[in-house]
DNA sequence: TTGTACGCGTTATCAC
DNA sequence: GTGATAACGCGTACAA
């Protein structure tokens, strides 16, 4: 294996300048004690020679790897590349790079980059939803790397006693704001397309809803409960026994934004329009959730936040060294509602008795919560050849 | 910097053993010479104390670092994403982990990760289109990397002699096909939404248009062609500029997706339908223009294809070796049409003389292109909490 | 079959 | 201020 030099070494621009090495590698590291003659000379060489640092030699030394290994379940599911790009832009300015990982909800996947993460020495981890709960070899491998002072940073897991770091999303603020405005828009019977089960995440999003609506005195029907997912097929088909039911619900609920897409493809070719016949709510904000017709009023996640809060953790943790805790460093962000064009007025008559869309009713609590839904300002921008 | 263990050791596993390094080492690499017995104690051993081999000592020690670097301008420009993990998939199975990198068309933050690659050893360079008409330094280190016998693989590029694979999309069929789809549904006058100045694909986008209606004896009119960009803002700007003109056309290419997204949010939103008063085609088939509402008639790029076309390539020049010349091993992918909702009859008299929409006419070399648009399969999945 | 010696590029700790 | 020496973990000649 004849290995090409892909780079000049410091042997060569210490040659090159008739320097010893170590005074090549004093004026690489900015350390006291050269000339500043031979420092300006050195430098020269280092420019000519287009001299780059050998991380490897770096790390191998002693020093960290500036890599952060990230993994997600797919890059090509809309709710991530806004999450990735947090992390990034947080990672670049501390001169990281990032170490991409998708698994696809694979353990084996999963496994072999937690190898390869660990081969190479990264310096963090931060990784997406679920991943504890997906397999018992992971979170083992994972809990192994936390103990090694790894940090590990992840996203909505908050397991007391765990040495991670998890960034937290408190929606109920929002959620409320959802259900007000589903009352408000006169809905009485509102239908919920549930996420996979088996999540934490999943049962903290349905809790959310039922305590809301609990709290504003309309508690949800559980018979309006469907299972459901995180994909448009899951949505379209939990529209479908939504809507078969003998009292079908005036609002739907979907997982996420996908979900309440396919639920919104379902009922337009089967003769519902939305807002005005049925609401959809979606989760999430995925970029497309604003582009879509009608534009889909949503619980909004601040993905891009939940990303740069990521790494802006995991920095300080670095920094911090293993002496910390490294537990309850959690990070909570709030989700905001984006009312959008999915939703209107209720135009159904209430089959039950009681008060009339549109008249004024108190509510309950209804100043503590992110009143205006601000409209997002950033763009889908500069779409390539 | 009380720096701790991340694995244990070679050196490790053989004390533990009561061997020496270096059998660890043949055990590890799979080499003839230890007995069957201590290489099952080795092997015990490894999985006890979770040895992981360091990568950085073994590219110091002149192994290849099984990493590729991949530069593009966003992973949050839906563009990307499929490509990416085109990218991945073959990557993986060929255990070569990703270094996400990106530069928002910066060269600043460009010539950064090319720093950061080249530190890392990175045994490849995958970047988008146009990165090399960016900035003539970015080029000058792209070409100093290949000199140094690391693949670069690029899209788009095909300029002659350069030490680079690139990995081109023949659109000239499906373009062709998409002008005679639009001649077919009657329409006559059609606008064009450019995209970008300055970049090699956009020139030869338009180009191909223009090759294609000519081809067809409807050459195209430059006056109804608009500038452009390659997001919703200039498809909005551009549909508004073109629906000024006394003459409107009846049907427009835009950009790319993005833009006839913008395109089609304006004329909706100024009392136009579509298709039912204009037309409006896309380019590129990112995933969302399938859900869109119309969906969106677009000339298709595979854009899986060509990520994963591009780790191929990089893989088999990495197994080549330096001896290849290592250009003219360009790979050239077909675009498709895909025909969908927002295309349909035009429903205006024909201002010119001649057939009428509807009306069968010789169809000039319509045999030769991939005349069924294949929908294609593969979903948006699984979008997580 | 196994052990010894050396070098990959870098940095830190020493003397000079 | 500058130059030698050791060490990081691994792989490969080579010798035993």
């Amino acid at each position: 294996m004849p290995k090409q030099p892909v780079s000049s070494t410091m042997a060569d621009i210490a040659r090159a300048c008739g320097v010893s090495i170590q005074t090549v590698s004093a004026v690489v590291n900015d350390r006291a004690g050269i000339s500043d003659e031979t420092r300006r000379r050195v430098r020269a060489v280092m420019q000519e020679l287009d001299y780059q640092p050998n991380q490897h030699a770096r790390t191998l030394r002693g020093y960290r790897n500036p890599m952060i290994g990230v993994i997600i379940p797919s890059i090509t599911n809309p709710f991530f590349p806004e999450l990735v790009r947090g992390v990034e832009d947080v990672a670049r300015r501390s001169g990281h790079g990032l170490f991409l990982c998708n698994d696809d909800y694979e353990e084996q996947k999963a496994l072999d980059y937690l190898g390869f993460i660990r081969a190479n020495h990264a310096s963090g981890l931060i990784a997406a939803p679920g991943i504890m709960e997906s397999s018992p070899e992971i979170e083992r491998q994972i809990l192994a790397l936390a103990r090694r002072n790894v940090p590990i940073v992840l996203f909505g897991e908050h397991r007391q006693g765990m040495p991670v770091t998890s960034i937290m999303v408190d929606a109920r603020a929002a959620v409320l704001a959802t259900a007000q405005h589903l009352l408000d828009l006169g809905h009485r019977r509102i239908g919920i397309i549930a996420p996979p089960e088996g999540m934490i995440v999943s049962r903290e999003r349905i809790s959310d809803f039922q305590t809301a609506f609990a709290t504003l005195g309309r508690p949800l029907d559980p018979a309006l409960i469907v299972p459901g997912g995180f994909d448009m097929e899951c949505g379209s088909r939990g529209a479908e026994q939504l809507m078969a039911m003998d009292d079908a619900p005036t609002a739907i609920i979907a997982a996420n934004d996908l979900a309440a897409m396919g639920a919104i493809a379902w009922l337009q070719g089967n003769g519902r329009r939305v807002p005005d016949d049925v609401s959809v709510v979606g989760y999430d904000d995925i970029p497309f959730a604003r582009v879509f017709q009608p534009s889909i009023t949503t619980v909004s996640q601040p993905l891009y936040d939940m990303g740069a809060a990521a790494m802006t953790a995991l920095i300080e943790q670095l920094a911090a060294g293993p002496s910390e805790p490294a537990s309850d460093r959690n990070v909570w962000l709030a989700a905001t509602l984006m009312a959008r064009q999915s939703t209107g007025p209720c135009r159904q008559q209430p089959a039950e008795t009681g008060q009339r869309p549109g008249k004024k009713r108190k509510t309950a609590r209804i100043e503590e919560m992110p009143e205006t839904p601000r409209e997002e300002t950033r763009d889908l921008e500069d779409n390539p050849p």
